[in-house]
DNA sequence: CAAGCCTTTTTTGTATGCAAAATGATGCAG
DNA sequence: CTGCATCATTTTGCATACAAAAAAGGCTTG
C-alpha cells in the first residue's frame, strides 16, 4: 500500500546526481573532458550506468556531447550566464502571479521563516547560509506557483547558474539591497498583489543577474567561451 | 575547414531523435509501455543505445522512468498540457520582448513570408499547412529574440505541447480570430514594439490554450491523469 | 627542428551475457 | 469460484567484451 517505502535506487540514478553535484559545485571545471574511466572508478560503476547518467545531464545541458570523443562540461559563458538568467526572470515573474494565486497559508508561512533565517544568516555575515536561505526561497516561491511544470524547468536553468555561483562575492552594498528587495517580495506575497510581485521578482533577477556578471568580469570565474 | 561536412551519426542520437518523433506524433500513444526489445528491432538497435536514448527523453519529460519496471511514455493530462502552455506563455512574451531588441531585418522577412505563407493556407482551409506554418513563426520568433537558452526551453516544452496538437481541431471562428492576431503580433514586430508583442503573444498563447484544452474536453484525447 | 606518416595505445560506441526483479501462469486450499 | 502461494517466463539493470574511432608516440624526411 506504501509505494514510497521501497524505492529502489538505481546505478544509474544515483551516477546522474552525483555527477550533477559534481558539476554544479565546480568539481568538474567547465569545459573539462568527462573521461569514461576515470568517473567509473570515481563513482563506483560500470560504464553502462555512467553513460546513461551522461546522456541524462546532456538533455540537462550541464554535458556537452562530442560524437566520438566523449563529452566535456558544458562551457559557462558570460553570454549563457546572461541568457539563464532573462529566462529565469521571466519563469520567477510568472511563478508570483500564480503563487499570488494559489499559495496557501503553509507555503506562506514557511517562505516567512525561511525569510527571518535569511535576515539572521545577513546579520551575522553568513553569505553561505543566506545564499542558502536565498535559495530556498526562490525555490518555495516557484514551488508555490503549482505550476509542475515551471518548478521543474526552473530547476533545470537554476542548476545552470548556480555553477556560477561561488564568485558572485557580491558587495555589502548589492547584498543589503538584496535583503531590502526580499522584504518587498515578501510584502508583495502576504499582500497577494501578484502584479506587483512580477515587477519585483523581475527586477530582483535583473539585479542579481548584473551583480553575478559584474563579479564575474572581474574574478574571471566564467569564461568567454574560448575553448581548445 | 567545415565541420559540418563530417558529423558522425550515432545510433544513440538516432534512436533518441525517432523515439521523440514517435511520442510527439502520438505512434507511442501517451502512458504507453516502453519494452526494449520491441523498440530494439523497430529502431534496428541494440539496446545499450535505446536505453541511452530513453534516459535522454526522459531528461526531456517525454518518458517517466518506473524503477524496475521499464519506462512509459509520460501521460499528458489536463493539468500539465495547461501548465506547459502557461510556461510557454511567459517564454514567448520574453522572447517577444527581446526580439524586438535584437531581431533583424532578415529575420523579420523571413517571419513576414512565413506569416503570407499562414494566410495562403488559412484561405485555403489547410488546416495541416497552418499548424505547420504557425508553428515556423512562432519558433521564428523565440529564435529572433537571439537567446539561446530560451528557444532550447521553448523548443522543449513544444514538443510536449504538440502531443496534443491533433485534437485541436478548432473552430473556424478561433482560427479566424487567431489568424486576426497574428496580424497584430506581426504588426508589433514590425514596430519594434516589445511592450504590445509581449502582451499580444501572452494573450495569444493564453486563447490557444483555451482552444486545445477545450477540444482535448470534448474529443478526449488526453486523459485526466487516470493510469495505474 | 618542423611536418608528415605510420604504429601503438587509449577511449569511445555498441552488442551481448548474466543476475535480479517483475510479470504471468499454475495449482491448491478454502 | 476466489484468494493465494509457488514456479516459469519475461524484462529490466548492470557488467563486460569487442570493434571502430581518436589520441599519443615515434620514425622518417625534408
Amino acid at each position: 500500500m506504501n509505494d514510497l517505502a521501497l524505492a529502489p535506487r538505481l546505478l544509474h540514478e544515483d551516477a546522474t546526481e552525483r555527477l550533477r553535484d559534481m558539476i554544479v559545485q565546480g568539481e568538474l571545471a567547465a569545459g573539462a573532458k568527462l573521461v569514461e574511466r576515470v568517473l567509473c572508478e570515481h563513482l563506483g560503476v560500470s560504464r553502462t550506468p555512467l553513460r546513461e547518467a551522461i546522456k541524462r545531464l546532456a538533455s540537462e545541458g550541464l554535458v556537452a556531447l562530442q560524437p566520438n570523443r566523449g563529452a566535456i562540461v558544458t562551457p559557462l559563458t558570460l553570454a549563457t550566464v546572461r541568457e539563464t538568467f532573462e529566462v529565469m526572470g521571466a519563469l520567477e515573474a510568472l511563478a508570483g502571479q500564480l503563487a499570488c494565486r494559489n499559495i496557501t497559508d503553509a507555503q506562506l508561512a514557511e517562505i516567512r521563516a525561511l525569510h527571518f533565517d535569511m535576515l539572521a544568516c545577513h546579520a551575522r555575515g553568513d553569505l553561505a547560509g543566506y545564499f542558502r536561505c536565498n535559495q530556498a526561497i526562490h525555490l518555495a516561491i516557484v514551488a508555490a506557483s503549482g505550476n509542475a511544470t515551471l518548478a521543474a524547468t526552473y530547476r533545470n536553468l537554476n542548476a545552470h547558474v548556480r555553477r556560477a555561483r561561488y564568485v558572485a562575492n557580491l558587495s555589502r552594498g548589492r547584498w543589503d539591497q538584496a535583503v531590502a528587495e526580499h522584504e518587498e517580495i515578501l510584502a508583495a506575497l502576504v499582500a497577494r498583489d501578484g502584479v506587483r510581485l512580477q515587477r519585483l521578482l523581475s527586477e530582483h533577477l535583473g539585479a542579481k543577474m548584473t551583480a553575478v556578471l559584474g563579479a564575474v568580469e572581474t574574478t574571471g570565474g566564467v569564461n568567454d567561451g574560448a575553448y581548445d
